[in-house]
DNA sequence: GCGCAAAACCGAAAGACTTTAGGTTTTCTG
DNA sequence: CAGAAAACCTAAAGTCTTTCGGTTTTGCGC
């Protein structure tokens, strides 16, 4: 067959495909994908390096969802806020791809672009060199953390044995729908006002 | 060759070799552990449901390590702080594993037996059952999300090119080593407070 | 004590996946 | 317009997951 007139493959089409796959299925495998695009699997290997590579693309694209104008918007709490949100939606908007990008941390540029801006972000309203850090840090394992509540799917808390556990089963009952989205905004608002109480403790 | 004497494989035995082996190379398979135990790769299969079924030992055997004792002890802010660090502390012993382990919730009944005396115990202090399992959830995910952090080798955070975010390489430089637990104290100590905020507004 | 089902291992094999290597044709470059 | 590079194919090695049938030993009922 040789070279084919016009290109049947590229990163973009490859990182589509592998995403789609992993929306309806939950996992992908390099196989998979050239099936979908009509095209045998170690073509794939000339446009993307590996498995590995191809969830490094994914990692890519979801991020790229990531809003970073809110990092511009307003005080540096509601910035750092919407931030937030905006970073976890990123990931909501692909639950089941979480797994396969909690791995290893975001390396994309565009993305630790952010944290740069986030960084400064925090030293311009008054905080130390050396806690910044550690409020970005556990800002985004909040956003991680939540990300992969939301992976798992809420049947997943439906529990084997009610009697055993009579009040956990009521307490989820109470909860409703919801739950993963309650759980992140009130560890979100927790952790911002205390920061914002940090900041007003260290002014006065 | 036929039935052994004495049996070669347990469960018990599979578990320590999985765990062995992702602590040295950050994943196993089936056949790895067969080959440690000396033993063919489908004998595995009389003991284990499959790999899932070996993931599903490791997690309870990671899970185990939690200390419940700390949900009786103290008032009940205390009791949950130590419970959070005690649950991260199991995760930490094989950061490796964490990964494997984040996937799915847990359902082992001795973690569940642990939800529902947290649950009953921040009924008894006066949360509403509509809230208990909002701020279970939000522990937890703060807990998974520390968690994963952990996992990540402290070299992830190298960065390629300072020159283009210098004010995160400031930062990363100032907070040194033990950024992760910094992270998920601020995290923790935040979210505490906060829920003793929501409890003591409840009781004005 | 004896027979027999179950237990626990082996050997082998099917089927999928990851990755590399060598061929073939087309396109781009100088 | 020749040669290099690109982009596909075919093929293959090696690993993994899982299942199936064979073989020996154990333990239980009688």
């Amino acid at each position: 067959m040789g070279r084919p007139r016009t290109p049947l493959l590229d990163r973009e089409r490859i990182t589509t495909t592998a995403l789609e796959l992993i929306d309806e299925q939950g996992e992908f495998s390099v196989p998979q994908i050239a099936r979908r695009l009509g095209v045998q699997t170690g073509s794939l290997y000339h446009h993307v390096d590996g498995r590995g590579g191809v969830v490094e693309l994914i990692r890519e694209r979801v991020c790229a969802a990531i809003d970073s104008t809110t990092l511009d918007a307003g005080p540096w709490d509601t910035a750092m806020t919407a931030w937030a949100r905006s970073y976890r939606a990123a990931f909501a908007a692909h639950p089941r791809a979480i797994p396969l990008l909690t791995t290893s941390p975001v390396r994309a540029p565009k993305v630790l672009d952010q944290y740069e801006r986030a960084v400064r972000l925090l030293l311009g309203v008054g905080f130390a060199m050396a806690e910044v850090m550690t409020v970005i840090t556990a800002l985004e394992n909040l956003v991680l953390g939540s990300a992969l509540d939301l992976a798992a799917p809420e049947t997943m808390w439906e529990l084997p044995d009610e009697t055993t556990t009579p009040r956990l089963a009521q307490a989820l009952a109470a909860v409703g729908t919801g739950r993963a989205d309650a759980a992140f905004e009130l560890a979100l608002g927790a952790f911002i006002g205390h920061c914002r109480g940090l900041l007003e403790a260290k002014e006065a």
